[in-house]
DNA sequence: GTGGTCTAGACCACC
DNA sequence: GTGGTCTAGACCACA
């Protein structure tokens, strides 16, 4: 388990984004595109904190804010398990990744780069992360 | 001059995003897109605290930094200047947007989201931001 | 701790030389001779503070540079370390000192004085420094 | 005369030391090893501050300054003159030159080299100020 | 516990 | 006029 771990999870130590935070967002991601199936269990706080090398009470603040959000649900002796309810549309997928397009676009204004530059970064940046 | 430093700056005190980080990006944006010409003198710190009503030392905190990242100048007396060198070309506003662009990359494929909803998305996004 | 911190550090604070830098010069030398290995934990910067009797906002400050520099590494939570990466080997450190002796040997330039009178000057200091 | 002058002094804008304290010492080293002799008349304010592109004000500073320690005289409709009175032996010339010589030896052994090693490398950088 | 940010206000140095 | 430094003290985020 904890090699799988290692592979659903992954964090950036020096990125200014709290650690908690990274595991909240990919947990969302992964659930919505079904990665995550409603029902499917989480790695335990241990085996995570483990294998990422982090603090066990940061992984636990990322599932106890995912449990308050919906996302997961605590099964008593069980540890964490995908919440059945989400089901994880295109809209909902579409709308988790608005936020970072956004931010992207208000900075390409602020650069003056025109539509047709940005678009084709974009593709070519989607192609190396393929 | 106090009108044009509100018209050049702008920041969001809710945002997580420091202000005076706010204020680095915005100068770096706004020099690599020519609105701020090489030799153009900035406007001054308390000019500044004072139209965005934040505290002088926020702004002189931004303004150092940008001068360790060679983005500015500091004419003794006379107040700080955009860098001479900084060409600012395509590329370097490229380079400048990438991280933004590669950070919905990586956020889309997470998401697994086709190439195709992807860009549409964007393309919407950016005509938004028009 | 307290008591080895201000083993540790020592600033003047009559010096025109702020005290962030004071402190900044004085982590690079002891880092780049080994004092402060690859690693270490700095004291706190409450602790620093208390020792010398300083602003925490200037020791931390200092950090911070020195975090930018890449001298030390910030763990979340729990302080800073020395970074790993900094080796400090004798051209490292004869790098660092090489500002000081072209300073003062411009400045014998000027004086006119003979490079024997200078060297023998010099060599009396560095005893009297022992 | 405006060309003696810029042979004559040499500043660093990017300094960390102020401009006005520059000229000082640099006007006091000269004296001290006879560069200028007592008597010599100094170039204008105006012809320094045109040569060095400085503000008039800073060279006047400088001048009002050294008047003040008594380095130089200020001749009614004629300028500045370089005082009489200062002879400049070896041992004031040492003494110019101490505070630069203990600060490098202040630093070479918080980096803990070795005094071969200091003074080979003092020597090499003595060659290169030639 | 750790460092980061910001404020309000003082004082200084430089030009 | 300009920016730089420091203080005292508050509040926040992270681990």
């Amino acid at each position: 388990m904890t090699e799988h771990t290692a592979q659903l999870f992954a964090i950036t130590t020096g990125s200014p984004e709290p650690i908690y935070r990274q595991l909240i967002e990919q947990v969302k991601r992964l659930a919505a595109a079904g990665v995550l199936a409603p029902g499917d269990t989480l790695p335990s706080v241990r085996d995570v904190a483990g294998a990422l090398a982090v603090n066990p009470m940061t992984v636990s603040k990322a599932y106890n804010l995912l449990e308050m959000d919906g996302a997961l649900e605590r099964i008593r002796g069980q540890g964490m398990q995908v919440a059945q309810r989400k089901a994880g549309g295109r809209r909902e997928r579409e709308a988790l990744l608005r936020p970072a397009l956004e931010r992207a676009a208000r900075e390409a204004r602020q650069l003056e780069l025109d539509d047709h530059t940005i678009l084709e970064l974009f593709k070519q940046v989607l192609k190396e992360a393929k």
